[in-house]
DNA sequence: CTTACACTTCGATACTTCGAAAACTATCAC
DNA sequence: GTGATAGTTTTCGAAGTATCGAAGTGTAAG
């Protein structure tokens, strides 16, 4: 495996290191499953995302940035929102990475 | 999602996040691949682990450590070497948490 | 234009992690 | 026993990370 997909998988893993930044991402899968079954976009503002993890808004910024920047996430400005949703190839990268049988 | 869930699982991404880390632990995914094909134990010590990656002993044995304590590897002494193996339990429930579709 | 809202950037502080050197332990061969 | 091999523990400095408060930016509503 070359050197730069393992380093940039490492990123990925990086992301979801920190709990908070974690659940957050976990609380976003948990949307786009929401988000399947109705067929449309939910509008998963920060405060949302939170899901009661009672963190500061800069914190939050950052953590979302990290998980934007590893590939896991995609985020899009809509008014004062930003909303986010779960980058569906980067999930792929990890799950190919993660399977025993190749 | 619990929170010790959660914990557990950043956890191990935690482990993962580290790229040489992460390194000897696709080197370990891959024997586990070939000794599925052989049908028998590898015997991988640390050295041939690391594949290349020129690190101190000490500072591999840290990794190790640090795999192993995350549920993402098994350790067994045998004789002067530690038998290194991945926990297919560890894996799947990477993989699970990572699934999309519930 | 002014205000309010939602997020971002900056700067500080407390904490964690990586990798190494030195010293230690356990096992095997002799 | 001695010596060699394989890995561990301790400890350290350099670098990175998490979180916050204060100040800043962009957008919408009045």
């Amino acid at each position: 495996m070359p050197k730069d997909d393992v380093d940039r998988l490492a990123r990925m893993f990086k992301a979801l290191s920190n709990p908070n930044r974690l659940r957050l991402f976990m609380n976003l899968l948990e949307e786009s499953k929401l988000d399947l079954a109705k067929g449309r976009i939910h509008d998963c503002f920060l405060v949302k995302l939170l899901g009661g993890l009672e963190l500061g808004a800069p914190t939050v910024s950052h953590h979302v940035k990290e998980l934007a920047d590893a590939g896991l996430i995609h985020t899009q400005r809509e008014g004062k929102q930003l909303i986010c949703s779960v980058d569906p190839d980067g999930l792929a990268e990890l799950r190919t990475a993660l399977t025993l049988h190749t």
